[in-house]
DNA sequence: CCCCAAATGAGAATGACTTTCATTTTTAAC
DNA sequence: GTTAAAAATGAAAGTCATTCTCATTTGGGG
């Protein structure tokens, strides 16, 4: 049915056969462009922004348009494949969606994060959500603090330049 | 130490000092625009966005620009007396933060927040941060689904202008 | 191959805030 | 009370993430 044969990128096409099936069951028809997203996607690291994908992308596919890169994560996001996840008011972080359910704990200094799973609170989330005759269909389990590390470096270093908000008091 | 007498709204000033403390306790100088904005924060109904309560004022108290409100609001949600809710890109929603910690359920369809407080939750979330050597300082659980009369009502409301993400298919 | 709906990218538009700055208020000191 | 310095304000401009528009290109069924 499928050839096995070389692209322009010396890349065997069949590494992409299930990046395809991918864009097929989102009903989208299989581009250049989302093959290199959705690649980006898969093989880099989580919680990246849609501004830093377009920039990683270009350097490689530099047709891609930001647009482009958008329009995809959000129908990926829209169907599971990836999950948005937002703090505050800054930009959207996406991640593949192939591990299990998880959750983030992020550090509000260096804003690195913490993924963890907790069966109880799941658990309880769809008990709640029952009691008031909720079908639930989504939740965001978002904790904040210090990390271990920004514990002890105490103000060393600078708070990065997005405010944060929440109960911190960032003028002292 | 302080007068009672009428202002020129006919309010009793006494009304008032509640307000005063707080802005005094934000350090803050007391301003006929913050008494106004956090007498709406305080008495109005809950999780309102920025833009709602300047609308609002501004019928009362026309001079008020939204620059205030937002950066009142800021304020505000910095030292906790307010708590600021996201749910997707969509505007955040503020609430007096005068209760007991809870956190929220929204339905995806109509947008209604029903709240919730779950102490279980609430400890395991501890319990997890102190597994990875994290402070909790904040915490943000939002449980999405749908709610029992839009369950029913199926796609008789048109869903609001605002897209929702989420695991949920726009375009059925 | 051909065609056309789907997809793309460049840039404009949007919308929610935030910042700037010239003017007005508050308030602490007389 | 006056007053002056510091803080606050509002109008408007700026930012920034994201979405939309639209002219052009492209995938893939026929």
């Amino acid at each position: 049915m499928e050839t096995i044969h070389l692209n322009e990128n010396h890349t065997p096409l069949n590494d992409n056969s299930h990046l395809k099936e991918i864009i097929r069951d989102l009903g989208l028809k299989i581009t250049q462009q989302r093959l290199a997203i959705l690649n980006h996607v898969v093989t880099g690291k989580a919680h990246f922004t849609a501004q830093a994908a377009f920039e990683s992308l270009s350097k490689t596919h530099p047709e891609i348009g930001f647009a482009t890169v958008y329009r995809f994560l959000r129908k990926l996001s829209e169907n599971g494949y990836v999950t948005e996840v937002r703090m505050g008011g800054l930009p959207a972080r996406y991640e593949w969606a192939h591990k299990k359910h998880h959750d983030h704990l992020t550090c509000t200094k260096c804003q690195g994060i913490v993924e963890f799973e907790n069966q109880e609170i799941e658990e309880l989330q769809e008990k709640i959500a029952d009691q008031f005759g909720f079908v639930l269909t989504d939740h965001v389990l978002e904790l904040f603090g210090l990390c271990p590390k920004c514990q002890t470096k105490e103000g060393e270093l600078p708070v990065p330049k997005n405010r944060f908000s929440s109960h911190l008091e960032p003028n002292n």
